[in-house]
DNA sequence: TTTCCTGTTAGTGT
DNA sequence: AACACTAACAGGAA
């Protein structure tokens, strides 16, 4: 599911929400997507208060004074649902045929603040986790998986993804902007997205990137995320904001999900193909 | 009905 | 090491 875009949009909209509230209940209905004793998770949620809630790659961070925080992973089809009495404030995957009620049969692991609303961790496929560990083995925690840098920190700059593609010669461009461990929080609709912007084929090696093809993909990646924050992240099938309402990217997609339609720029017919095991889109007309 | 596809990423095997 | 493939799970589309 979410992306860093729609990741980065739940976090800003349940920060504004979740600061300073504190967690009077937690209920756990399916204890496999908590990946700590469920007795443990219990005690250090119990009673806490949020400091701020943060994202690094596609995890929500969720800072707690009870010295621990809060690591949500929505992976395809989770969804962070947060509802104040009649307002719903929500992220993550939308659920159709009145599933909308709170809770419903996807509401996996549900928090209570003191009067101040509930937070919903819905998930279909049952893919995401939860998992709390002590704040100051957070870095360490996530150190643990290799995230490369995030693509919109002011230090990610043109000379340090030059030299990080050089160590990736052999690599194709596509596979390489979705590893994790690459360049963090980009997922399959937006390196799509990202090589159609950059006008180059998602199938290309990266030692045959020329300099300025290298540039091109480098602000295609800044600026493709960039205004994806800015409409609130995409809604392929289902994505809800921190709103419960769809993002407004879909629109702007050029090539994701529009296989056998007409290139926005050009016309040709949009091509789809399977590059390592994933849908892949593209205009052979604008991309070379 | 059946088969295929889906926004992710561990884990396994070659 | 790099790459291919599968599994985890559920539902929508064809």
């Amino acid at each position: 599911m979410p992306e860093l875009p729609e990741v980065e949009t739940i976090r800003r909209q349940l920060n504004s929400q979740l600061t300073n509230k504190k967690i009077t209940g937690v209920e756990i209905r399916v204890p496999k997507l908590v990946r700590n004793q469920r007795s443990y998770f219990i005690r250090h949620c119990t009673g806490a208060r949020v400091i701020k809630v943060n994202r690094r790659a596609k995890l929500v961070l969720i800072g707690l004074t009870s010295g621990y925080t809060l690591i949500i992973h929505l992976k395809m089809t989770g969804q962070l649902v947060f509802r104040h009495g009649l307002k719903t404030i929500a992220g993550g995957h939308p659920i159709g045929g009145g599933l909308d009620v709170l809770p419903n049969k996807f509401s996996h692991v549900i928090f209570s603040f003191d009067h101040a609303g509930t937070l919903f961790f819905n998930d279909i496929r049952k893919f995401g986790f939860l998992k709390l560990v002590p704040t100051p083995s957070l870095a360490a925690e996530l150190g643990r998986e290799g995230y490369g840098p995030e693509p919109l920190d002011r230090a990610f700059l043109l000379t340090k993804f030059q030299s990080m593609l050089q160590r990736k010669a052999s690599a194709l461009i596509k596979p390489l902007l979705m590893d994790q461990t690459f360049i963090a929080g980009i997922g399959n609709i937006y390196a799509t997205e990202v090589c159609f912007n950059a006008r180059i084929l998602p199938s290309r090696h990266v030692k045959t990137l020329s300099p300025k093809e290298i540039k091109a993909l480098f602000f295609a990646i800044k600026k493709t995320l960039a205004q994806a924050i800015a409409k609130r992240g995409s809604s392929v099938d289902t994505f809800i904001d921190a709103y419960g309402e769809p993002g407004k990217y879909v629109p702007l997609l050029k090539v994701y999900g529009r296989d056998g339609q007409k290139c926005r720029r050009c016309g040709a017919t949009i091509t789809k193909v399977n590059m390592a095991g994933r849908g892949t889109a593209y205009c052979r007309q604008c991309q070379k």
